[in-house]
DNA sequence: GGTAAACCTGTGTGTTGCTCACAGGTCAAT
DNA sequence: ATTGACCTGTGAGCAACACACAGGTTTACC
């Protein structure tokens, strides 16, 4: 298969597998117009990758897992300690988003009855700069 | 003020100075040893892009908003146009973040019964491979 | 005056996970 | 042979900073 067969099949895009490949996460044969050439194996591998991704895995866990997984040991105890890294970064950020979504809002709703204003020496735009000043 | 000081009187890295500076936001004034002083004025234009930027603005959102106020024209219409899309993203993102932090769990939980494997010829990670060959 | 350590500086590069631009190659139809 | 559609790899770009590094500055002490 080449790169965009193998893209299509997988519904991602020609230069995420460009990109896997790059990475040495994907090791397809070259022809002689230098073309990729990607088997079944790659198929399995780069489905394992997209699952990963999936979960939340950053592309360095992927690494570490697929080493691991290259030296036949079972890669669950490393599969284990990285989620729960991941996820407890995951809820932080969560949180974060969640306080900035409010904040948004609550500018948003703030703004709507307040009338605009021209610059001034100190001031570059009095709906941001009167918006935070009230908050801790 | 030299950087370390404009950056510890904000809270922020005197990198971050760097990078508002090396992007034009900030105009320092050089003296005659290379090194760059900040004035009040930029104290003022700083404390706005950090408001800003909590607030979920881009760095290109400001930079258009620090233009259109130059031009002495009121950035009102500008900001509330920005706002908008940004909370609309930030909606689409927080949303997409609670779904990946419910499929972490569910993964996570899951796993915690499930005994460990080695790897196979076509099986790099059976809990990855496990879980989201259950999913949609 | 000297000098050593602590602290600070600007510039250049690295980060994450891809996406885009581009110059050229391939292939089927004419 | 030649047109046109489609495909290819490589290199650069993105956001918003953080980091590495070689060297300059300042302070304390003799």
């Amino acid at each position: 298969m080449r790169v965009k067969q193998i893209a299509d099949a997988l519904e991602i895009s020609a230069d995420s597998v460009r990109y896997y490949t790059r990475i040495g996460f994907l090791v397809p044969s070259k022809s002689h117009n230098g073309y990729k050439y990607y088997r079944p194996a790659d198929v399995t591998r780069l489905r394992f990758i997209l699952s990963a991704r999936s979960l939340g895995f950053s592309v360095n866990d992927i690494k570490e897992i697929l080493f691991t997984s290259s030296q036949t040991n079972a890669p669950c105890p490393t599969v284990r300690r990285l989620i729960e890294q991941r996820l407890k970064e995951t809820e932080q950020r969560y949180q974060d988003m969640h306080k900035l979504r409010l904040r948004m809002r609550k500018a948003m709703s703030e703004w709507e009855n307040t009338p605009d204003q021209h610059p001034t020496a100190d001031t570059i735009c009095h709906l941001i700069e009167g918006f935070t000043a009230l908050k801790s």
